[in-house]
DNA sequence: TTGAAAGCGCTAACAT
DNA sequence: ATGTTAGCGCTTTCAA
């Protein structure tokens, strides 16, 4: 291989021009061939085919993006990608795109809308053909920025306004399952650890959990900070100073139900005996089976594989009326939880 | 704003033409204002901004990575995403391509080099500016595609050939460390769960710590598997039927101690009073405080971030000699670990 | 069945 | 300080 010795010592990329020379014919037909598509006599086909070989010629993306105003990526931005809900979101979303060879972008916003509405213009220069974003808040700002340049955008485990497609989770009637059985078990006092009420997620699971409770004679008291491992922590010493101490903690995300886990554990009490932990969002697969903790759990790889499969379908047709998808969630009951005593 | 009614309907991209037509200037003083770049005039760039502004003009990416050779965009190529470790690692290199208005793709390999191969190729074909892989087995194909092609990549976790960079931990020295600590404990009979031979990191905690181990009068098997969660306790089955049995089980990577816990935990067996656990990879730093698993804790933040420098380092200037970055690791004693009974 | 011409939107180089 | 020209590499007409 390589028997024309010349000129690759810097490996300058081949052009469709070079190899077509190379096969005595127009750039056109090269085009034809490697795209596979167009009439290409059987002939020229092979010579092209081999020129192709020989040079090592692989179109060039930008080339051609510029050309098909295509660029066969997506973005996916989230909040962290570091949150096991949003990784396996992460990993459904590529494994999806990777059926149609698609490129996956990512970025993580930290929740900021400042750093949402950044990266939301950073791809829209790309040029990617479509955008799944866990909003940070509402995502009002960068959604409108998409939908402004024609983006095809599907927002992710988040409520947003209905003039956009949404693939999320039943938050309100997970949270409302969690607390018949946190009921059925005794318990009466609750503390929730929510986080920005603008997040809808959280707002739901507060709502679900706090109307099904109090219905049934339960007393909720909730505590609103970020949705953050450390925040978890200190609404959890806060939540447990009262007097008389609830019995129950529901933590509206993995990162609080880690932090509660932490405090109620430094705070020397015993789980679930003086005190229950419940969480939503479940861990990745594979650590299932460590943090016996009881949760309302998210299909999260479904919930990715469809906002993907979502997005393909609006990048194809555009026209297509805006949709919000809420898959339901499943109670797994672990060692984290008990009756009250 | 919007005042100009006309053909918005459609928002179809604004072009450096029509800015330029707006202000009355041509494209190159346009480009000149966008980039902020060269000799324009107070009044004439003020000009310009308001076109800008009012028409919402976004240079195409597309374009300008044509003509610059450029995309602002690195891809890294992991085995899984939901590894905790890969994880933490994509994070890092995201945060620190942040920094330079970089953007990252990524993608998922399953440890198949067919895949590896195939990633490597679709982004030589987009045009990325350089490229993170942790290889698959020893990712020779992949990389030597890349240099081939001129294309900038440093591996990340596994040795490779010196003729490429590579920033990974010091696998044989964190494995020995442990040793010396089981061995400590009166540990004399030990298990090793491993991968594949050929991927680096699993061959050189094997090899850290049975040298190691052996040295000091242990006795050590190994079983080989991949590298997941179900061989972990599949491993871990057939190692506990040895007889004697070991008292201290050693897993190389995270996956393979989820499932050895799993593993010990249905078999009925007492951590850490009737067998010691401990493996290689910490969890994120949000779970840290859970499966009480003892550790050899790789920095995985530092090496994605170190990664990434390095790769734009080397971006900057391709003539770098390469270089094999190997980082301490650190004993994470947590319960999972106890004398021998 | 094949090729030539034009142009996607941008910027480096060169005028002016 | 600003504009003109040319061309990055590709594919869509359109003509042969």
């Amino acid at each position: 291989m390589d028997a024309n010795g010349e000129e690759r010592l810097v490996s300058r990329r081949v052009t469709i021009k070079e190899v077509a020379k190379r096969a005595g014919v127009g750039t056109m037909t090269v085009s034809r061939v490697v795209r596979n598509h167009g009439y290409v006599s059987d002939s020229v086909r092979i010579r092209v085919a081999e020129a192709v070989r020989e040079l090592g010629y692989r179109p060039n993306g930008s080339a051609r993006s510029l050309r098909l105003r295509r660029t066969d990526t997506i973005a996916l931005i989230v909040s962290d990608i570091t949150n096991p809900f949003f990784t396996t979101i992460a990993r459904a979303v590529e494994d999806v795109a990777s059926e149609s060879d698609n490129l996956v972008l990512f970025g993580n916003t930290d929740e900021s809308e400042s750093s949402e509405i950044r990266y939301m213009e950073m791809v829209l220069q790309k040029g990617v053909d479509g955008v799944l974003l866990v909003p940070a808040t509402d995502g009002r700002v960068a959604l409108e920025l998409a939908q402004a340049s024609g983006l095809p955008v599907v927002a992710i485990d988040r409520r947003v306004s209905p003039a956009f497609d949404c693939v999320r989770c039943d938050s309100e009637g997970g949270a409302a399952l969690l607390a018949d059985r946190l009921l059925e078990l005794g318990h009466r006092r609750f503390a929730i650890l929510g986080g920005p009420d603008e997040v809808s997620t959280s707002h739901d699971r507060i709502q679900g959990f706090r109307l099904r409770a109090e219905a049934k004679g339960g007393q909720v008291t909730v505590y609103h900070g970020k949705l953050t491992v450390v925040d978890g922590e200190r609404l959890t010493r806060v939540a447990m100073e009262a007097n008389p101490r609830p019995t129950a903690i529901f933590a509206v995300n993995n990162f609080l139900s880690f932090g509660a886990l932490n405090a109620v554990g430094a705070l020397g009490l015993n789980v679930p005996d003086e005190v229950s932990v419940a969480g939503f969002d479940d861990l990745p697969e594979s650590m299932v089976n460590f943090p016996f903790l009881t949760v309302v759990s998210q299909p999260a790889y479904e919930l990715g594989a469809l906002a993907a499969r979502h997005l393909f379908e609006r990048i194809q047709n555009p026209a297509l009326p805006p949709q919000d998808l809420a898959l339901p969630t499943t109670l797994r009951e672990r060692s984290s939880t008990g009756p009250r005593r």
